[in-house]
DNA sequence: CGCATAGTTGACTACGCTCAACCCTGGTGG
DNA sequence: CCACCAGGGTTGAGCGTAGTCAACTATGCG
Protein backbone atom coordinates (compact mmCIF):
# COMPACT_ATOMS: atom_id res chain seq x y z
CA UNK A 1 0.00 0.00 0.00
CA UNK A 2 1.41 3.34 -0.76
CA UNK A 3 0.23 6.39 1.60
CA UNK A 4 -0.39 9.57 0.19
CA UNK A 5 0.66 9.13 -2.96
CA UNK A 6 -0.59 12.19 -5.31
CA UNK A 7 -2.67 9.58 -6.93
CA UNK A 8 -4.60 9.11 -3.75
CA UNK A 9 -5.49 12.49 -3.40
CA UNK A 10 -8.90 14.24 -5.46
CA UNK A 11 -7.92 15.78 -7.96
CA UNK A 12 -8.40 19.23 -7.01
CA UNK A 13 -6.01 18.79 -4.73
CA UNK A 14 -3.07 17.44 -7.00
CA UNK A 15 -2.31 20.68 -8.53
CA UNK A 16 -1.22 22.01 -5.12
CA UNK A 17 1.38 19.53 -4.84
CA UNK A 18 5.02 19.75 -5.60
CA UNK A 19 8.16 17.81 -5.59
CA UNK A 20 11.09 18.18 -3.80
CA UNK A 21 15.00 16.55 -4.59
CA UNK A 22 17.23 16.35 -1.76
CA UNK A 23 21.31 15.43 -2.70
CA UNK A 24 22.72 13.40 -0.13
CA UNK A 25 23.44 14.89 2.61
CA UNK A 26 21.35 18.59 2.16
CA UNK A 27 18.87 19.49 4.32
CA UNK A 28 15.19 19.48 3.90
CA UNK A 29 14.55 21.52 6.62
CA UNK A 30 16.38 22.78 9.96
CA UNK A 31 15.33 21.63 13.83
CA UNK A 32 13.82 25.09 14.84
CA UNK A 33 12.95 26.80 11.19
CA UNK A 34 9.17 27.56 10.73
CA UNK A 35 7.09 24.71 9.86
CA UNK A 36 5.92 25.14 5.97
CA UNK A 37 5.19 21.69 4.82
CA UNK A 38 4.79 17.99 5.76
CA UNK A 39 6.13 15.00 3.60
CA UNK A 40 6.53 11.67 2.06
CA UNK A 41 9.32 10.40 1.13
CA UNK A 42 9.07 8.75 -2.64
CA UNK A 43 12.86 7.66 -3.46
CA UNK A 44 15.97 7.93 -1.05
CA UNK A 45 16.18 7.83 2.30
CA UNK A 46 16.18 10.82 5.09
CA UNK A 47 17.22 10.69 8.54
CA UNK A 48 15.74 13.29 11.30
CA UNK A 49 18.26 14.27 13.55
CA UNK A 50 18.35 16.58 16.46
CA UNK A 51 20.89 18.62 17.98
CA UNK A 52 20.35 18.54 22.05
CA UNK A 53 22.67 20.95 23.68
CA UNK A 54 26.32 20.54 24.11
CA UNK A 55 26.75 20.08 20.49
CA UNK A 56 25.39 16.27 21.00
CA UNK A 57 23.84 15.16 17.16
CA UNK A 58 21.13 12.07 17.70
CA UNK A 59 19.69 10.42 15.23
CA UNK A 60 15.74 9.82 16.03
CA UNK A 61 14.93 7.78 12.87
CA UNK A 62 15.67 7.19 9.02
CA UNK A 63 12.76 7.33 6.88
CA UNK A 64 11.96 5.52 4.14
CA UNK A 65 10.09 5.92 0.95
CA UNK A 66 6.10 5.89 2.27
CA UNK A 67 6.80 7.08 4.94
CA UNK A 68 6.38 10.58 6.83
CA UNK A 69 8.43 13.20 8.25
CA UNK A 70 7.49 16.73 9.29
CA UNK A 71 4.29 15.87 10.57
CA UNK A 72 3.96 18.18 13.66
CA UNK A 73 4.24 20.99 11.45
CA UNK A 74 0.74 20.34 11.31
CA UNK A 75 0.61 21.45 14.87
CA UNK A 76 3.40 23.24 15.80
CA UNK A 77 4.87 26.67 14.22
CA UNK A 78 8.69 24.99 14.32
CA UNK A 79 10.26 21.66 13.41
CA UNK A 80 11.54 19.64 16.41
CA UNK A 81 14.05 17.77 14.18
CA UNK A 82 16.46 18.78 11.09
CA UNK A 83 15.80 16.41 7.99
CA UNK A 84 18.99 15.36 6.09
CA UNK A 85 18.89 12.92 2.99
CA UNK A 86 21.54 10.04 3.50
CA UNK A 87 21.01 9.35 0.37
CA UNK A 88 19.88 11.43 -2.71
CA UNK A 89 15.73 11.51 -2.04
CA UNK A 90 12.71 12.69 -3.67
CA UNK A 91 9.91 13.83 -1.28
CA UNK A 92 6.38 14.69 -1.70
CA UNK A 93 5.65 18.52 -0.63
CA UNK A 94 1.77 18.93 1.44
CA UNK A 95 1.43 22.40 2.56
CA UNK A 96 0.46 22.83 5.96
CA UNK A 97 -2.38 25.24 4.85
CA UNK A 98 -3.37 22.20 2.07
CA UNK A 99 -2.96 19.18 3.89
CA UNK A 100 -4.89 20.76 6.86
CA UNK A 101 -8.57 21.79 4.87
CA UNK A 102 -8.13 18.79 2.57
CA UNK A 103 -8.16 16.18 5.54
CA UNK A 104 -11.21 17.73 6.20
CA UNK A 105 -12.83 17.71 3.10
CA UNK A 106 -11.39 14.02 2.34
CA UNK A 107 -11.64 11.58 5.25
CA UNK A 108 -9.84 8.60 2.92
CA UNK A 109 -6.63 11.06 3.04
CA UNK A 110 -7.40 11.56 7.15
CA UNK A 111 -7.12 7.32 7.55
CA UNK A 112 -3.96 7.43 5.19
CA UNK A 113 -2.46 9.81 7.24
CA UNK A 114 -3.26 8.41 10.35
CA UNK A 115 -1.74 5.18 9.15
CA UNK A 116 1.27 6.82 7.90
CA UNK A 117 1.28 7.88 12.07
CA UNK A 118 0.75 4.88 13.59
CA UNK A 119 3.25 2.87 11.14
CA UNK A 120 5.55 5.27 12.60
CA UNK A 121 5.21 5.47 16.12
CA UNK A 122 5.71 1.68 15.51
CA UNK A 123 8.87 2.33 14.31
CA UNK A 124 9.80 4.31 17.26
CA UNK A 125 8.42 1.48 19.28
CA UNK A 126 10.89 -0.60 18.14
CA UNK A 127 13.65 1.40 17.79
CA UNK A 128 13.28 1.95 21.69
CA UNK A 129 12.78 -1.69 22.16
CA UNK A 130 16.32 -2.38 20.67
CA UNK A 131 17.38 0.24 22.64
CA UNK A 132 16.62 -1.71 25.57
CA UNK A 133 18.67 -5.17 24.79
CA UNK A 134 21.67 -3.87 26.31
CA UNK A 135 24.61 -6.77 25.24
CA UNK A 136 25.37 -5.62 21.27
CA UNK A 137 25.67 -8.83 19.82
CA UNK A 138 21.63 -9.46 20.70
CA UNK A 139 20.62 -5.22 20.26
CA UNK A 140 22.14 -5.96 16.51
CA UNK A 141 20.81 -9.93 16.18
CA UNK A 142 17.11 -8.46 16.89
CA UNK A 143 17.41 -5.48 14.97
CA UNK A 144 18.62 -8.16 11.38
CA UNK A 145 15.31 -9.75 12.75
CA UNK A 146 13.28 -7.01 12.47
CA UNK A 147 14.70 -6.22 8.67
CA UNK A 148 14.58 -9.84 7.70
CA UNK A 149 10.74 -10.52 8.60
CA UNK A 150 10.39 -8.12 5.86
CA UNK A 151 12.46 -9.25 3.68
CA UNK A 152 13.31 -13.17 3.49
CA UNK A 153 16.09 -14.38 6.09
CA UNK A 154 18.24 -12.73 3.66
CA UNK A 155 19.14 -9.48 4.17
CA UNK A 156 20.79 -6.79 2.04
CA UNK A 157 22.94 -4.10 3.72
CA UNK A 158 22.73 -0.93 1.05
CA UNK A 159 23.98 1.39 3.18
CA UNK A 160 27.13 2.31 5.53
CA UNK A 161 27.87 -0.11 8.52
CA UNK A 162 28.57 3.54 10.06
CA UNK A 163 24.95 4.16 9.82
CA UNK A 164 23.51 1.37 11.25
CA UNK A 165 25.71 1.56 14.00
CA UNK A 166 24.30 5.08 14.54
CA UNK A 167 20.88 4.17 14.37
CA UNK A 168 21.32 1.30 16.85
CA UNK A 169 23.10 3.40 19.36
CA UNK A 170 26.61 1.91 18.60
CA UNK A 171 30.06 2.50 17.68
CA UNK A 172 31.00 1.14 14.32
CA UNK A 173 33.77 -0.61 16.21
CA UNK A 174 31.19 -2.58 18.20
CA UNK A 175 28.60 -3.20 16.03
CA UNK A 176 31.97 -4.81 13.85
CA UNK A 177 32.41 -7.04 16.62
CA UNK A 178 28.95 -7.50 17.40
CA UNK A 179 28.44 -9.28 13.46
CA UNK A 180 31.68 -11.36 13.97
CA UNK A 181 30.90 -12.83 16.89
CA UNK A 182 27.27 -13.75 15.62
CA UNK A 183 29.19 -15.26 12.78
CA UNK A 184 31.52 -17.29 15.60
CA UNK A 185 28.55 -18.09 17.37
CA UNK A 186 26.68 -19.28 14.25
CA UNK A 187 23.62 -16.70 14.23
CA UNK A 188 24.57 -15.02 10.56
CA UNK A 189 26.62 -15.64 7.74
CA UNK A 190 28.23 -13.00 5.74
CA UNK A 191 28.96 -12.67 2.28
CA UNK A 192 29.88 -9.11 1.31
CA UNK A 193 26.86 -7.12 1.72
CA UNK A 194 24.66 -10.01 2.11
CA UNK A 195 23.58 -11.54 5.55
CA UNK A 196 21.48 -14.52 5.85
CA UNK A 197 19.95 -15.53 9.20
CA UNK A 198 20.34 -18.70 11.13
CA UNK A 199 17.05 -19.43 13.29
CA UNK A 200 18.13 -21.78 15.33
CA UNK A 201 17.43 -20.43 18.38
CA UNK A 202 14.46 -18.37 18.16
CA UNK A 203 12.89 -18.28 21.02
CA UNK B 1 -6.97 21.23 25.64
CA UNK B 2 -8.43 17.40 25.98
CA UNK B 3 -9.02 15.37 22.68
CA UNK B 4 -10.79 12.78 22.29
CA UNK B 5 -12.87 13.28 25.55
CA UNK B 6 -16.77 12.18 25.01
CA UNK B 7 -17.66 15.88 24.87
CA UNK B 8 -15.96 16.71 21.64
CA UNK B 9 -17.92 13.43 19.97
CA UNK B 10 -20.97 14.22 18.42
CA UNK B 11 -24.01 13.44 20.46
CA UNK B 12 -24.95 10.67 18.06
CA UNK B 13 -21.82 8.75 19.11
CA UNK B 14 -21.79 9.38 22.95
CA UNK B 15 -23.66 6.28 23.34
CA UNK B 16 -21.53 4.05 22.04
CA UNK B 17 -18.92 4.74 24.47
CA UNK B 18 -18.06 2.87 27.55
CA UNK B 19 -15.35 3.50 30.49
CA UNK B 20 -13.13 1.05 32.07
CA UNK B 21 -11.62 0.84 35.22
CA UNK B 22 -8.16 -0.81 35.62
CA UNK B 23 -6.93 -1.00 39.13
CA UNK B 24 -2.81 -1.13 39.46
CA UNK B 25 -1.00 -4.32 38.24
CA UNK B 26 -3.84 -5.18 36.12
CA UNK B 27 -3.74 -5.59 32.48
CA UNK B 28 -5.90 -3.75 29.86
CA UNK B 29 -5.21 -5.62 27.21
CA UNK B 30 -2.15 -7.90 26.35
CA UNK B 31 0.08 -8.32 23.63
CA UNK B 32 -1.14 -10.47 21.48
CA UNK B 33 -4.59 -10.20 22.09
CA UNK B 34 -7.27 -9.34 19.00
CA UNK B 35 -7.63 -5.76 18.59
CA UNK B 36 -11.48 -4.56 19.82
CA UNK B 37 -10.77 -1.02 20.44
CA UNK B 38 -8.33 2.35 21.46
CA UNK B 39 -8.26 4.01 24.41
CA UNK B 40 -8.05 7.39 26.45
CA UNK B 41 -6.47 7.66 29.62
CA UNK B 42 -8.35 10.13 31.51
CA UNK B 43 -7.21 9.39 35.02
CA UNK B 44 -4.14 7.32 35.81
CA UNK B 45 -1.09 5.82 34.32
CA UNK B 46 -0.70 3.21 32.09
CA UNK B 47 2.57 1.82 30.92
CA UNK B 48 2.83 -0.54 27.58
CA UNK B 49 5.47 -3.05 27.72
CA UNK B 50 6.60 -5.20 25.07
CA UNK B 51 7.47 -9.17 26.05
CA UNK B 52 10.83 -9.22 23.84
CA UNK B 53 11.93 -13.25 23.04
CA UNK B 54 13.60 -14.87 26.39
CA UNK B 55 11.58 -12.98 28.77
CA UNK B 56 12.99 -9.56 28.13
CA UNK B 57 10.18 -6.78 29.16
CA UNK B 58 10.38 -3.31 27.81
CA UNK B 59 8.53 -0.64 29.21
CA UNK B 60 7.41 1.44 25.98
CA UNK B 61 6.02 4.14 27.45
CA UNK B 62 3.91 5.25 29.97
CA UNK B 63 0.80 7.15 29.16
CA UNK B 64 -0.92 10.01 30.90
CA UNK B 65 -4.42 11.21 31.06
CA UNK B 66 -5.23 12.65 27.36
CA UNK B 67 -2.60 10.40 26.41
CA UNK B 68 -4.09 7.78 23.66
CA UNK B 69 -3.02 4.08 23.66
CA UNK B 70 -4.15 0.87 21.24
CA UNK B 71 -3.87 3.01 18.16
CA UNK B 72 -2.76 0.62 16.23
CA UNK B 73 -6.03 -1.29 16.66
CA UNK B 74 -7.54 0.81 14.02
CA UNK B 75 -4.98 -0.94 10.81
CA UNK B 76 -3.87 -4.43 13.03
CA UNK B 77 -5.35 -7.14 14.62
CA UNK B 78 -3.29 -7.98 17.16
CA UNK B 79 -2.29 -5.49 20.36
CA UNK B 80 1.65 -5.05 19.47
CA UNK B 81 2.07 -4.51 23.52
CA UNK B 82 0.20 -4.67 26.23
CA UNK B 83 -0.90 -2.06 28.57
CA UNK B 84 -0.50 -2.39 32.12
CA UNK B 85 -1.85 0.03 35.71
CA UNK B 86 1.08 1.68 37.16
CA UNK B 87 -1.41 3.37 39.44
CA UNK B 88 -5.64 2.91 39.19
CA UNK B 89 -6.11 4.24 36.09
CA UNK B 90 -9.81 4.89 33.98
CA UNK B 91 -9.89 4.81 30.14
CA UNK B 92 -12.04 5.85 28.08
CA UNK B 93 -13.44 3.21 25.12
CA UNK B 94 -13.60 3.47 21.32
CA UNK B 95 -14.24 0.17 20.29
CA UNK B 96 -12.79 -0.15 16.65
CA UNK B 97 -15.85 0.14 14.34
CA UNK B 98 -17.40 2.90 16.06
CA UNK B 99 -14.22 5.11 15.56
CA UNK B 100 -13.47 3.98 11.78
CA UNK B 101 -17.18 4.87 10.88
CA UNK B 102 -16.58 8.19 12.94
CA UNK B 103 -13.29 9.10 11.54
CA UNK B 104 -15.13 9.67 8.57
CA UNK B 105 -17.90 11.31 9.48
CA UNK B 106 -16.45 13.87 12.02
CA UNK B 107 -13.25 15.27 10.69
CA UNK B 108 -12.48 17.27 13.84
CA UNK B 109 -12.65 13.96 15.69
CA UNK B 110 -10.25 12.87 13.14
CA UNK B 111 -7.92 16.01 13.45
CA UNK B 112 -8.12 15.62 17.21
CA UNK B 113 -7.03 11.51 16.88
CA UNK B 114 -3.90 13.07 14.41
CA UNK B 115 -2.95 15.16 17.39
CA UNK B 116 -2.76 12.42 19.69
CA UNK B 117 -0.69 10.45 17.31
CA UNK B 118 1.41 12.98 16.99
CA UNK B 119 1.66 14.06 20.60
CA UNK B 120 2.68 10.43 20.81
CA UNK B 121 5.25 10.25 18.15
CA UNK B 122 7.02 13.01 20.17
CA UNK B 123 7.21 11.69 23.09
CA UNK B 124 8.49 9.14 22.02
CA UNK B 125 11.33 10.60 20.28
CA UNK B 126 11.90 12.57 23.19
CA UNK B 127 12.55 8.82 24.81
CA UNK B 128 15.20 8.13 22.02
CA UNK B 129 17.15 10.96 22.68
CA UNK B 130 17.30 10.48 25.83
CA UNK B 131 18.51 7.08 25.61
CA UNK B 132 21.05 8.04 23.02
CA UNK B 133 22.77 10.12 26.29
CA UNK B 134 25.17 7.94 27.53
CA UNK B 135 26.40 9.17 30.57
CA UNK B 136 23.63 8.29 33.83
CA UNK B 137 23.61 11.50 35.37
CA UNK B 138 23.49 13.69 31.83
CA UNK B 139 20.50 11.52 30.88
CA UNK B 140 18.55 12.10 34.40
CA UNK B 141 19.32 15.29 34.00
CA UNK B 142 18.10 15.75 30.39
CA UNK B 143 15.12 14.10 31.78
CA UNK B 144 14.16 16.33 34.60
CA UNK B 145 14.34 19.25 32.07
CA UNK B 146 11.98 18.20 30.18
CA UNK B 147 9.52 17.24 33.18
CA UNK B 148 10.67 20.83 34.46
CA UNK B 149 9.45 22.66 31.20
CA UNK B 150 6.26 21.75 31.90
CA UNK B 151 5.64 22.49 35.00
CA UNK B 152 7.77 25.46 37.07
CA UNK B 153 11.53 24.63 37.76
CA UNK B 154 9.91 22.16 40.69
CA UNK B 155 9.47 18.61 39.63
CA UNK B 156 7.27 16.58 41.65
CA UNK B 157 8.03 13.24 41.83
CA UNK B 158 4.82 10.68 42.23
CA UNK B 159 5.92 7.78 41.72
CA UNK B 160 8.50 5.00 42.63
CA UNK B 161 12.03 5.61 41.83
CA UNK B 162 11.73 2.28 39.82
CA UNK B 163 9.78 3.16 37.39
CA UNK B 164 11.63 6.10 36.73
CA UNK B 165 14.98 4.36 35.89
CA UNK B 166 13.42 1.70 34.00
CA UNK B 167 11.26 4.71 31.65
CA UNK B 168 15.22 5.89 31.48
CA UNK B 169 16.61 2.64 30.75
CA UNK B 170 18.61 2.95 34.06
CA UNK B 171 18.88 0.58 36.98
CA UNK B 172 17.25 2.18 40.41
CA UNK B 173 20.91 1.70 41.36
CA UNK B 174 22.47 4.24 39.09
CA UNK B 175 19.38 6.85 38.91
CA UNK B 176 19.64 6.63 42.99
CA UNK B 177 23.57 7.83 41.99
CA UNK B 178 23.17 9.71 39.44
CA UNK B 179 20.86 12.15 41.39
CA UNK B 180 23.53 12.22 44.03
CA UNK B 181 25.91 13.72 42.02
CA UNK B 182 23.66 15.69 40.24
CA UNK B 183 22.91 17.16 44.09
CA UNK B 184 26.96 17.02 44.80
CA UNK B 185 27.41 19.09 41.50
CA UNK B 186 25.13 21.82 42.27
CA UNK B 187 22.73 21.13 39.77
CA UNK B 188 19.61 20.36 41.60
CA UNK B 189 18.67 20.15 44.81
CA UNK B 190 15.98 17.71 46.48
CA UNK B 191 13.94 17.45 49.42
CA UNK B 192 11.54 14.37 49.59
CA UNK B 193 9.85 14.10 46.47
CA UNK B 194 10.42 17.17 45.02
CA UNK B 195 13.46 17.90 43.02
CA UNK B 196 14.59 21.65 41.93
CA UNK B 197 16.66 22.15 38.81
CA UNK B 198 19.32 24.79 38.75
CA UNK B 199 19.57 26.59 35.62
CA UNK B 200 23.61 27.09 36.21
CA UNK B 201 24.74 26.03 32.39
CA UNK B 202 22.16 25.01 30.19
CA UNK B 203 23.56 25.57 26.88
C1' DC C 1 5.73 -4.29 66.78
C1' DG C 2 7.33 -6.52 62.65
C1' DC C 3 7.42 -7.33 58.00
C1' DA C 4 7.82 -5.87 53.11
C1' DT C 5 9.33 -2.74 49.99
C1' DA C 6 11.83 1.40 48.29
C1' DG C 7 15.91 3.69 48.39
C1' DT C 8 20.84 4.16 49.31
C1' DT C 9 25.70 2.86 49.51
C1' DG C 10 29.62 -0.26 48.66
C1' DA C 11 32.71 -3.57 46.05
C1' DC C 12 33.39 -5.97 41.96
C1' DT C 13 32.63 -7.22 37.16
C1' DA C 14 31.65 -6.70 32.42
C1' DC C 15 31.17 -4.59 28.32
C1' DG C 16 31.04 -0.77 25.20
C1' DC C 17 33.75 3.36 24.18
C1' DT C 18 38.11 5.54 22.83
C1' DC C 19 42.23 5.79 20.45
C1' DA C 20 45.24 3.70 17.36
C1' DA C 21 47.04 0.83 13.76
C1' DC C 22 46.06 -1.81 9.87
C1' DC C 23 43.63 -3.83 5.66
C1' DC C 24 40.98 -3.34 1.69
C1' DT C 25 38.39 -1.29 -1.90
C1' DG C 26 37.27 2.24 -5.26
C1' DG C 27 38.40 6.41 -7.49
C1' DT C 28 41.77 9.71 -9.39
C1' DG C 29 45.59 11.21 -11.76
C1' DG C 30 50.11 10.68 -13.61
C1' DC D 1 48.17 0.66 -16.29
C1' DC D 2 49.86 1.45 -12.16
C1' DA D 3 50.57 4.55 -7.92
C1' DC D 4 48.48 7.01 -4.77
C1' DC D 5 45.03 8.47 -1.72
C1' DA D 6 40.64 8.55 1.04
C1' DG D 7 37.16 6.26 3.40
C1' DG D 8 34.97 2.33 5.28
C1' DG D 9 35.71 -1.62 7.82
C1' DT D 10 38.32 -4.58 11.02
C1' DT D 11 41.26 -5.69 14.93
C1' DG D 12 43.85 -4.64 19.14
C1' DA D 13 44.75 -2.62 23.96
C1' DG D 14 43.21 -0.01 27.87
C1' DC D 15 39.83 2.66 30.31
C1' DG D 16 35.52 4.18 32.25
C1' DT D 17 31.12 3.52 33.66
C1' DA D 18 26.78 1.19 34.25
C1' DG D 19 25.28 -3.33 35.80
C1' DT D 20 25.24 -6.87 39.43
C1' DC D 21 25.12 -8.64 43.90
C1' DA D 22 24.92 -7.62 48.52
C1' DA D 23 24.25 -5.27 52.88
C1' DC D 24 22.08 -1.71 55.23
C1' DT D 25 18.61 2.04 56.25
C1' DA D 26 14.11 4.16 56.05
C1' DT D 27 9.38 4.15 55.39
C1' DG D 28 4.73 2.54 55.39
C1' DC D 29 1.26 -0.97 56.41
C1' DG D 30 -0.63 -4.90 58.74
Amino acid sequence: MDFLTPESLPLSLQNGLQFQEILEGQTLFQQGDQTSALYVVQAGRLKLVRYSNEERTITLQTVEPGEILGENSLFSNHYAYSAIAEAKARVIVYPKQLILTALKQYPELAEDFMAMLIKKIQALQIRIELRDIRAAHERVLQYLRYLAQAQSNVIAIDRPLKEIANELGLTPETLSRALTRLQNEGAITRQQNLITLHYSSVA
